[in-house]
DNA sequence: TTCGGCCTGTTACAAATATAACAGAATTCT
DNA sequence: AGAATTCTGTTATATTTGTAACAGGCCGAA
């Protein structure tokens, strides 16, 4: 009997998929066989995964005759073989470009930075796909409105992100506050906040009483709230207008903010967009003062 | 509590997608279901197509939580939830163009959060690939010697990632000292600066006169430094020992640090490890502290 | 602090699902 | 053409899997 190993059908790791493994034995089948192996290719692999009856049903087979298929492909049951086909999902579904590929070529793929790259992207990607843009739009109107007051919130960790949308904004528009929630000096700035005004809040794990008792009296003030929190949601959540959840897992013992920084650089970008021309002639002030204080250097 | 249903989150026939009723209601649950919905999400939807236990097993709840979750969600039972979930997967395997080209899925394809998103994921492959491991290894080496002091040292922007560095290395070890380079009170910090000594840099554009010059200091002085920076590289790069130089262009008027975030959070993985009972340590000890002061919310 | 309500997990049961054994139909070889 | 072999479907059984009822535990209110 013929015998061919289909080109480019297999995976990337060289083990084959279960629809190769059908497809190379489609020779070997006897008629229900066949009948089955296509019905089971036909929409590939949801059919597989539902119950042996329903899929011998559709396939207009006997029960039995999918379980001794099975067997035949080398499954100890029907069972185990739903199992695999769940595992190619889960490695199918992931980003192609994610996994399979070392970063740091020459790196062995335990390296600390292919793991760390793999878990980042890995998160950017779960993160995106739960962000609403519409939401995120929204939030970047509300950041960039001039006529009301931002504030920009960070804790002990966080507090690097805060700052650094803060330094920006502060580029982009007045009447821009940073308060750092740890510090004893947060209460006074909020005596000034009235209704409608804004805040952005960053809280992530581990979460902040600070942080968590500003954003109530900011709030009982009739202040807005944006936040950015983890997968897991600081409290805060609940008094915020919107929030946006990052997933910050990566092989370390602390989280990865990388995730955010991301959505904080998008945000950026967005608000200088809002109002363009008002941003360039904010910028270019800014470029002639440097110029003045001779702090940096011509970029080259 | 506010109640919003994603725009855009929706399938090409105007049904909500499993996942999207999932996220709808995440604001509703209890801690359990939850953690459950998370770790469906986790890896979607493969996991919700195994027995039900199974996935109580690795939501780590009990079966009948998964049981109960499903009948909110508005589903009869558990097979009833499976079989939806199948026809979703059917349908989205039928049009495989929509998916993963578009991050945040509903979001136009020229929308900021996906431009930016491919132009950082671009950058972290150019970035990733142009980095010699040993390389990145021996920096971590230096960063983790206990023996000689480290300084961190920021500029105006990249002030902003020193200071992430700083807050972790801080834990790690002692005898570590965050320069601001934009600060006047940078000469006082070289005084006591010897050979040996390991100076981590920050500099990306617009490079500043002061990281330069405190740069050139250190180096008199017999320092080992080790550089962060972008691209076009700073001129700090010819007195360093090693240097990192991280892609940062994006679609904005200013330049993405994420990258070299990743890189940052890389190293302190990396750090940790180099002497794990030590780290381990430390950060227990500071547990205890933030428990003591109460600063924090026990994570839930 | 004590009470009430709600969430969560353990146990027990019912239903479904998969496997094994058997018997009839189709096919092939002599 | 007839017998042997292989394939296929029906029935029966064992196992898994999902669901319902119950009870302990936690949190918030009084």
């Amino acid at each position: 009997m013929l015998f061919f190993i289909q080109a480019g059908a297999c995976m990337t790791d060289g083990i084959l998929t279960i629809a190769d493994r059908i497809h190379n034995k489609l020779d070997d089948m006897t008629r229900a066989e066949r009948q089955l192996a296509h019905s089971i290719l036909e929409n590939y692999p949801a059919s597989g995964l539902g119950p042996l009856a329903a899929l011998a049903k559709v396939a207009n087979v006997s029960v039995p005759t999918v379980a001794r298929m099975v067997q035949k492909l080398g499954f100890k049951g029907y069972p185990d073989f739903q199992a695999e086909l769940r595992e190619e999902l889960k490695a199918t579904v992931q980003n192609p470009i994610a996994k399979h590929d070392t970063w740091a070529e020459g790196a062995p793929s335990g390296h600390v930075l292919n793991q760390f790259t793999d878990a980042v992207i890995d998160n950017i990607r779960h993160t995106l796909a739960q962000i609403d843009p519409d939401k995120f739009d929204e939030a970047c109107e509300m950041v960039a409105d001039q006529s009301k007051p931002l504030y920009i919130v960070g804790g002990r960790v966080s507090h690097t992100l805060a700052e650094y949308l803060f330094l920006h904004t502060q580029i982009l528009r007045p009447n821009v506050t940073h308060i750092q929630s740890t510090s004893n000096a947060w209460p006074h700035y909020l005596l000034d906040v009235g209704p409608g005004d804004v805040f952005v809040i960053f809280d992530v794990r581990r979460y902040e009483n600070n942080t968590l008792k500003l954003a109530e009296m900011a709030h009982a003030r009739g202040a807005k709230i944006i936040l950015f929190t983890d997968q897991w949601r600081s409290p805060v959540h609940q008094l915020a207008e919107i929030s946006f959840s990052g997933r910050i897992v990566v092989p370390s013992a602390w989280d990865s903010v990388a995730t955010l920084m991301l959505l904080v650089e998008s945000m950026i970008a967005a608000v200088q967009n809002v109002d363009w021309d008002d941003t360039k002639d904010r910028m270019e002030q800014l470029e002639d003062m440097f110029d003045q204080t001779k702090l940096f250097r011509k970029f080259t």
